[in-house]
DNA sequence: GGCTTGACTTACA
DNA sequence: CTGTAAGCCAAGC
């Protein structure tokens, strides 16, 4: 019986981001909705309580839009970008990630 | 123990 | 395409 913890949403993002294989990338709602959440917000935030060190590929998350939700101006973004593009992920003219290509989905 | 904010999403105008 | 509004959970103060 998995009696799943209490504050499981957090390891569930964690662990959903895990699972990200190299070369795809995904959203925050997929990942909520697989996580078990109905709040995308919290992948962001469970995400944004990572430390620079950390065996999540948090830079696989990007949003709806199917761009970096950093500004483009901030160091966040750059260095998303820069992983990004190190695993074969092409922008376009606007900066935006093909995730219909790239998706990526648990199942 | 209660209110505010947050790396968001979706729907509607 | 842009802008506004509501939804929802956890951490921080």
């Amino acid at each position: 019986m998995n009696s799943i913890q209490k504050g499981k949403l957090f390891k569930q993002i964690l662990d959903v981001v895990k699972q990200i294989p190299e070369g795809k990338v995904t959203t925050y709602g997929q990942i909520a909705t697989i996580a078990g959440t109905q709040n995308p917000r919290l992948v962001g935030f469970a995400l944004a309580t990572l430390k620079e060190i950390t065996d999540i590929p948090w830079f696989r998350v990007i949003n709806s839009k199917g761009k970096i939700s950093f500004s483009e101006q901030s160091n966040g973004f750059k260095i998303q970008y820069s992983l990004l593009q190190n695993e074969g992920i092409i922008f376009d003219a606007k900066n935006r990630i093909n995730f219909k290509l790239y998706g990526w989905s648990i199942k």
